[in-house]
DNA sequence: AAAATGTCTTTTGACGATAAAAGACATTAT
DNA sequence: ATAATGTCTTTTATCGTCAAAAGACATTTT
């Protein structure tokens, strides 16, 4: 097979979400754009929509017919692209435990493991190397830098000069700025997911994400914007890996947040710069913690 | 053809160099050290050598019979890595003025045009894109984002926070690491060289790279280290560029170094960033001098 | 016994081929 | 005349393949 037609599934199974809505669909253009595809997937989601009896399509008229059934989605598995596969097959070795700082990688084994073919693992690795884990040795393998303390603080020195900077610029925007509706909204939702911590503390890792990167946009640095995507990724796997007192951690957090907030709108930047390090350092100790002793 | 041999061809050459010295050649892998390639290709060069009536080899004795001549080296062109290749040809469409920002890059027509497959160009763009320079399209192609003003302002940002950070680390390591004679046999060769700037102002580039990449080192911070991989790129090219009054302009960086260089022995932190940010700041006024005025 | 050599296996680097997806253009509908 | 559709071309994503290069192991030399 040359290539998965993931697009097409995952377009798909997002354009049965839209069925239920109206009476019927817009133009091929319109539901390329709302779905992120081209025309060409689009013509073959109506295409399939049309055999299984969910439209009626006839050039313009693309009536519905019926609401979709649970199995008229494609399975979620199918839905995945390929450096998605390889990426959580990567993380899920390398947080298992028996990754050791200075491993080899093999891409032929790690292409065959995964059922991928190696240019994929290559393009992958090639990517994944920016994150910092690992490094590639000129003509030969991969070498696995590990997820280590020292890894971890070097993250976190990265992020705390960066936020810190971009959080003096965030304070200093106009008034007038739209920036400043998008804060007022996620303050609100920082308040709702407080009330109801409980039950939706997994909505956090989300939401902090948005908030971290609203703040780092102020700085209109495209790499201190990109640098980010390393502490989202990090991140994104701590949340997974560490869940201890997880809807207590969360709430201490979105307080942080709120303060952190609070101080941005006051426009003093003592107080901005007071909040943003308050809340890092509670960050980098979390992270901290999550790293086992074993591996220094 | 499914790989150049420009490996062994490189390491050819360099081996070349080795035979003049003594009577004979070391064993095969302290050759394979030497020269940074695996024994395979250390072979390769011994049966070339053999066979060019170079060496007379017999198992371990590897005997010099004469020195090499011109027409024993294998042209330049073929000891390039492909992926040098890519990158100077890349560069050089960047730089000569057509390219501009937003412009669409589509692999296969580079691929066609550079005369390579269109898997090494993938890579090389994965790989290029940290430099901020260009964007990617999920599942469509490349954007460029343009060699701008604002790029690199942007640069010359983190830049300056990374080199100030570093700079503070390096003035406070103990007087008995070895980076100070490292910084002593620098400020050497920085003599040396300003007393011969007019003939030999080509240099500096390369003698600027190691006095930055020595100073960022004592970050012991992996992502301000890599970092210094994107402006060490940047400058190159830049240098290939702008060669405007190219002697003068070096010997004001140098002379800024040694003061640098001062600053950072005396140990004095306010001296050692008011001479760093003086450094920086010619060094990003250069910079955006060479930026045409039509990229904005 | 430590290191070097001879021989063989495995992995990396790079290509062409192919289905999926994007995109271009002419035609048709409102 | 603007926008949507039908049709066709081009580009991207991914694979299998193969030579170059690395690496592993047995054998030989000092």
């Amino acid at each position: 097979m040359a290539k998965q037609n993931n697009v097409y599934k995952d377009a798909y199974n997002r354009c049965l979400a839209l069925l239920g809505a109206g009476e019927s669909l817009p133009s091929e253009p319109e539901l390329g754009t709302t779905l992120g595809v081209s025309r060409t997937t689009v013509r073959s989601i109506l295409s399939r929509m049309e055999e299984r009896g969910l439209i009626e399509w006839n050039k313009r008229s693309k009536l519905v017919l019926r609401a979709p059934a649970p199995d008229d989605f494609f399975p979620d598995d199918e839905t995945d692209s390929l450096s998605q596969i390889i990426e959580r097959s990567f993380m899920r070795r390398l947080l298992a435990g028996g990754a050791q700082a200075g491993m080899q990688i093999n891409e032929l084994e790690l292409a065959r493991e995964i059922g991928v073919g190696t240019t994929s693992v290559r393009e992958f690795l090639i990517r994944f190397s920016r994150f910092g884990l690992i490094e590639k040795r000129r003509n030969s393998h991969w070498v696995l830098k590990g997820f280590t303390k020292s890894f971890a603080l070097e993250l976190t020195e990265i992020r705390e000069m960066f936020e810190l900077r971009s959080a003096a610029a965030f304070a200093a925007l106009a008034k007038d700025n739209p920036v400043w509706t998008d804060l007022d909204a996620m303050e609100q939702e920082h308040h709702e997911l407080i009330a109801a911590i409980g039950t939706r503390y997994g909505e956090f890792s989300e939401l902090d994400e948005r908030f971290h990167r609203l703040i780092h946009s102020a700085s209109h640095n495209r790499f201190i914007v990109d640098f980010y995507d390393v502490i989202a990724m990090i991140f994104h796997y701590h949340y997974q890996w560490n869940k201890t007192n997880e809807p207590g951690r969360n709430k201490i957090a979105l307080q942080e947040h709120l303060q952190y907030i609070a101080a941005l709108k006051s426009g003093k930047l003592d107080q901005v710069e007071k909040a943003c390090r308050r809340h890092l350092k509670s960050a980098r100790e979390t992270l901290l913690q999550s790293i086992p002793e074993s591996w220094q």
